[in-house]
DNA sequence: CGAACAATACCCCATATGGCGTATTTCACT
DNA sequence: AGTGAAATACGCCATATGGGGTATTGTTCG
């Protein structure tokens, strides 16, 4: 029943942490949260993208078990982003951490909360979007889920995201109009249409033409773009 | 520090939840379960989409304090929903509970995680989607997250969201083609794309014919639809 | 070294598209 | 009773589109 057990696998094999994050004081205390727990092999902590992507270690002496040997540091298996890093920026490190380590789960832990930052993120291939107030007992607890194979976003990200996928509020397109959209999505052309809703090609072409004015566009492929994009359909 | 208290505001407003479920036993553990918090003002249990719809309530019985007064039932705040109902579906009733409660949370849960279902729900406008399988003290924690203003999606099915954001792993479209295939998503025709690109017209109708040939689609609009949904660009 | 592909550029041509009209009917709201 | 919006249908016409070719130049890979 105790939350913070529930799906914590016996020390699953070697799971390795990397916590990529400018401000030191921030970085200090989540390197030794996650230690503390003792449920990763190794946590290493970083002060930017380059330094990550480049193998070194910005709190090494943190770490008295280490020694000075330059390891080839083995690909973490679970990378805390931050967005707001000097240099290469969260987002712009993202893809080639991707690239350097195929397999790592890649999770953002920034104060941004904004549609922009997190699309983006979630569009250069994030596996999930933490944000920094998270406490730390569920911070902990999502990183046992993301182990377990699971992906996690703060209440305030999914509540963006779950929105994002919602059907457009107000449409300014009436019935007709919407249906004669969703096909002329599917590809289908003026006869076609016309066809399949029983009309005559004129008619589809003059319900286009309305649905062009209406969705302040010009072709078929702004209005496919638009219309899929503002989920008119 | 303790995760079961953190963000739980001292009684907030009045919260009434609704739960639609079609297993008694299931239901009426969830009935307790959440009775048992404390935290909201009603807690009512229906087995099927019409009858919350109808405003009746299976488990009346259990309901002491209520009067046999035919109460006008007022909206629900949060309502956790089963996908696989008798009658209505889930996923055929969120539309008719967004219509008849524009404020309350729709969260669906259920044991089904498949893509279809999650983007199914999540399109029809869930708020949320946990799955059955989680355990009592998170479910209790993801409804005061969704008291608060947030969304909830159980590990696996944030996953499942947040892969589907990521780029397509292996375009069959060269970069050239990529670079094309975003400018007629912009719905710009073949002189302005050669402009854009300092190419002929022509040179950028033959690579659009590629394009055509390599997505087995025949058209720009079909194009565009296979370029955002399979994330190509 | 040859095959395959990417990128560039041009040709012909039937058809689809989109901008501009007009017109009728129905239905809702004022 | 009138105004407007939606849905139906038709016209003209310049231009864009897409299916079919050919060709040259690089690069890459076996």
């Amino acid at each position: 029943m105790d939350p913070t057990s529930a799906h914590t696998a016996p020390e699953a094999a070697s799971y390795r942490l990397l916590i990529v994050e400018d401000d030191a004081d921030i970085r200090q205390l989540l390197d030794l949260l996650l230690r503390r727990t003792g449920e990763y092999a190794e946590v290493r902590s970083v002060e930017d993208a380059e330094t990550a992507l480049a193998g070194g270690s910005t709190d090494a002496a943190a770490t008295p078990g280490s020694t000075d040997a330059p390891a080839p540091d083995p690909a973490p298996d679970l990378v805390l982003l931050d967005i707001g890093l000097p240099g290469m920026s969260g987002l712009e490190a993202l893809p080639k951490f991707r690239a350097a380590w195929p397999d790592a789960q890649l999770i953002m832990l920034t104060i941004r909360q904004d549609d922009q930052a997190i699309f983006d993120a979630l569009c250069a291939g994030a596996d999930g979007y933490l944000l920094k107030d998270t406490p730390p007992e569920r911070l902990l607890q999502a990183l046992r889920d993301v182990r377990d194979g699971g992906s996690v976003m703060s209440p305030a990200v999914a509540r963006r995201v779950t929105q994002s996928f919602k059907p457009a509020a107000q449409s300014p397109l009436s019935a007709r109009e919407t249906e004669i959209l969703a096909l002329l999505c599917d590809g289908l052309q003026y006869a076609a249409i016309g066809e399949r809703l029983f009309l005559s090609g004129h008619t589809v072409r003059v319900h286009i033409r309305n649905i062009y004015r209406k969705l302040h566009v010009h072709s078929r492929a702004e209005a496919v773009r638009k219309a899929l994009g503002d989920r008119l359909i």
